[in-house]
DNA sequence: CATTCTTGTCATCGGTCGATGACTTAGGGG
DNA sequence: CCCCTAAGTCATCGACCGATGACAAGAATG
């Protein structure tokens, strides 16, 4: 037992650091076994903590959902407007494909919503990331007629290997390095963006 | 009220009609709400029977599920090796992203499994209609070094369009026609079989 | 009509769930 | 040292869940 477990033996109390601990675990818990599968009890046992914190600090179940996987959009990924989208596709490859996401099982956020996609309110929460965080960057350097519509495919294709790699965990995927991987995607980006 | 609906009326007692309504009922919510945001009371409560009947004809919620959503793999799709990827996956744009499958809430099965991602044997489920049933065809249309990793980044993309079309309802791909996102798409089918 | 098998119903069990409100205890400021 | 606020606990509620087994009623058979 090391000297800062010893510390923190006699349970201070300390509302700030238990709040967080509560979304750390919340987010773990989550990312494995999606809303439903996850019990508040299960989350205030991993703190060490009662399970009615939970709703004092966080109103709901559904709230400290919400909260624990909100993510903030990247930013500086995007801002150079003459950065080409091959570039953008690789960082967000590596990101929410290859990325380990370790507050999050390993999973990018979107990815985790999608297990839990089975309430609306997290649909919508998903949808709005993606339409408005992501595709109007894609769709701005894509060009073309329907500029919309390729976007979404490229979104398409990268939740799809999300999906099937860090989900379903299907074998090539699973087993491809990041390198390999990316040379096949950039190709079918500079396909789509004639 | 029809002759038919008066001849229903005394509730004639027909095991295999039952069961088949139920699995009906079953899919309908499995869609709608996922495997856990679906109750056997609310399935036996479609039907007008009691629940007690789903554990008499199939066990358990989890076997009534599986057999609910099990799906046959299409045949005399790939049986001739002639046939290029780009028909192929045509077809598959077509029944799995767009076409609507009334009996899953207009979803393909594969999607609809996917919203209940949660359960571990659903994943399973999924993961081996998948490697199982489409991605050896694919690879062995592709050609190239690493064929599985290619056909898993076909896989992907079509996952990924239909979680995009019929879960998140993003609004370019709900919007298109699918002859002009067929063109695209056979796009970027050609330029990954080099 | 009576018997018998099958189809469907009823009551209920044990458990888990999210959520609430009253209670206890720790800890810092007077 | 006491006291008051805030952090954490406890008991419990009501609803719902999947599942079971005893039972009632319809249909087939003689």
């Amino acid at each position: 037992m090391t000297y800062d477990d010893f510390m923190d033996q006699p349970k201070r109390r300390d509302k700030a650091a238990t709040r967080a601990k509560l979304l750390d675990a919340a987010r773990l818990r989550f990312a494995r076994h999606g809303f439903d599968g996850t019990g508040v009890r299960d989350i205030a046992a991993d703190v060490g903590v009662d399970p009615a914190l939970v709703f004092r600090y966080f109103g709901s179940k559904e709230q400290l959902h919400e909260e624990a996987l909100r993510v903030e959009i990247p930013t500086g990924l995007t801002d150079d407007p003459a950065r080409p989208l091959t570039h953008i596709t690789d960082t967000l490859l590596h990101d929410v494909v290859f990325a380990d996401w370790e507050q999050f099982a390993g999973e990018h956020p979107l990815l985790v919503m999608l297990r839990s996609a089975g309430r609306p309110t997290i649909r919508d929460q998903m949808r709005q990331q993606l339409c408005e965080g992501y595709l109007p960057d894609f769709a701005e350097r894509l060009g073309g007629d329907n500029p919309a519509l390729r976007a979404e495919l490229v979104g398409a294709l990268l939740i799809g290997m999300g999906v099937m790699r860090t989900i379903l965990n299907t074998p090539a995927l699973h087993n491809a390095s990041y390198e390999e991987t990316r040379t096949l995607v950039t190709r079918l980006i500079t396909a789509l963006s004639d």
